[in-house]
DNA sequence: TATGAATGAGGCTTCATTCAT
DNA sequence: CATGAATGAAGCCTCATTCAT
């Protein structure tokens, strides 16, 4: 998977041109965003939660909006890695596999939780869904879904995806949500 | 059905013990806090859109929150009587192709889906589900699938409501959602 | 002491004529100003204390300073009920000995304790000290300074009066004031 | 006395480091708490007086209680300043003619004067005498009558400050209130 | 690059007062 | 006489943003 490695050495760049101290104000920006709600979520908290003065956010960022949408970009490259490995997977029936298992990787690392636990709440704060940051991945699985013969390939790969929105909602909201009974039943409907 | 109709009755009385003004407030915030959020709403919007003065925000409802408590508190109610006549439906088949027309009924009745808009906003921003409220209908769902004799009825039941959740994110926040198409489609994977 | 009886008298007939609610919020208004100072006092609190609608206060006093001038009145009329006694004594030990005791009579009484208490904090968060009220019993005290052959009797009851304040401003104010030994030190030292 | 000097010294030191605009803010609501009672004076009015913009005042106190406790803070501060003079003396009479000249003093500068009245105001406002600040004075005065062989020199002394509260209630509350005499007065009645 | 004092607009809330009933 | 819904001004406070250093 050369693709991911590359990304992933960009990012690592792209990293290095930062400053330290405008990569912690992403990291606390990130980690209030994601826990408190981008409105409820005041400047002045980010700062003292990066260890940083007030201003240097705006000299950065420009606005509160511009550390938002500096948070959604970084998160479009972290999605595009986070999928790459299911996209470009040749077996169908294990691509699908590897998608259902999708929500168990997520539990299992709290950063990458939260990371996505934010893209939702943004989601509905900001009411902008980012439709064409899931294309990729639907497309994959459509044509998985065709290979093994389903007739309405398309609409099951969207169907999943929904699903899989449908999860999220109940992962990251509700207290005592039963997350492996859900998945293992699902794994079972598609027979794998 | 009698028991909707009485719920009903009931809710036509008590609206009518309402000042007109208190209710004008509960409709504005409603509309706001569903298409803006709870945060991004202050009192003073809510005032002018309601045609009415701050201050009475607060004699009637103490405080904001007491303002947003009113209007979830009218909503298990409202929720309630919309999902009876699915829950108190008898013929399986019949129960699950009302359940998912649920869907298409809230996207016909703008005030309906600004409602539920709102319980979606409102779980996200304050993270918390209110699980509670779906049992009922979890249940009536479960109990179909066991007569329509699936192996795993609760499941079953519990799938289709996180479908629900999926399917209501995509409806709210995706601007070019095809609704019609993928509940078309779950008819016919349910085969009904 | 017929004066006192009339004004007694008076003041019975006056209280006849009004209404309960009316005197209700007099109450109120006196224990409350008393205790958080007529500013932090709001005419809410007040209309809650004397359980009775908030309207009703202005239809009474026409505002809350008509409710405060009020209150101040009836002060008047009190102290010099309160006073009467010392006034009118003729015999100039006794008269000395009758005042300096007046604060032991103060403190052993909640309302009248109460009522003092409020005279002293008006006085300072409306800046009027109200001299007049005290004239009668400067006079008095000087009369008898006089008789008891001190050659600076209207000084010496001014001084005294001037440590009335002092000693009131202490026993409102400090959790441990020793009152008792303060009073009979002066006892002593006018020799009495 | 060196002691004052540095101390003294030390403020005007501390005074450099605070900002214009802080020290601003606390002069402006030294004088209208003083004048105007806390609960009676607007923030928005302190900014106003102090030409600053109404935020600042929370930037730099916090909220309105801080406000109030920097500039008693300082008041301890600027009392202890101000009775270090005579707390120092070493001959009692001197002693004793320093104190009954104290409200002269604060009656010729209307700074401290204003100082003083906010000190009696907030004492009334807040029902706290804070009785501590008066111990090292009540000392002195104490040890002074005692060598001048009063028989009950801590009583002697306690009486004075009695006295002096008294004045304060009468300097600063009652218009026509001829200071002048009633030091004079004092002051022979004491031998000095 | 980085700070933090400073601002003005706006947020939530309380208050005295009015008025229809 | 009595109520309590309704108001508008003001109160305290927070926020995003600017700017001199």
């Amino acid at each position: 998977m050369p693709v991911t490695k590359d990304v992933l050495l960009l990012q690592v760049i792209t990293h290095n041109r930062m400053t330290d101290k405008k990569e912690k104000i992403l990291i606390a920006a990130l980690k209030l965003f994601a826990n408190e709600g981008y409105n409820a979520t005041s400047t002045s908290k980010i700062a003292k939660e990066a260890g940083v003065s007030e201003g240097l956010i705006f000299r950065h960022f420009g606005n509160k909006e511009g550390l938002r949408d500096a948070i959604l970009l970084d998160g479009e490259e972290k999605a595009r890695i986070f999928f790459a490995d299911i996209i470009f997977e040749t077996d169908p029936q294990e691509l699908i596999r590897k998608f259902l298992n999708l929500s168990r990787k997520v539990a299992e690392d709290q950063e990458v939780s939260d990371f996505w636990k934010l893209q939702y709440k943004l989601k509905w704060e900001l009411e902008v869904y980012g439709e064409h940051k899931m294309e990729p991945l639907e497309h994959a699985l459509s044509v998985a879904f065709s290979k093994m013969g389903y007739p309405e390939p398309a609409l099951e790969a969207r169907l999943l995806l929904i699903n899989l929105d449908g999860i999220a909602t109940r992962y990251f909201l509700q207290k005592n949500f039963d997350l492996d009974a859900v998945i293992s039943f699902m794994h079972t409907k598609y027979k794998l």
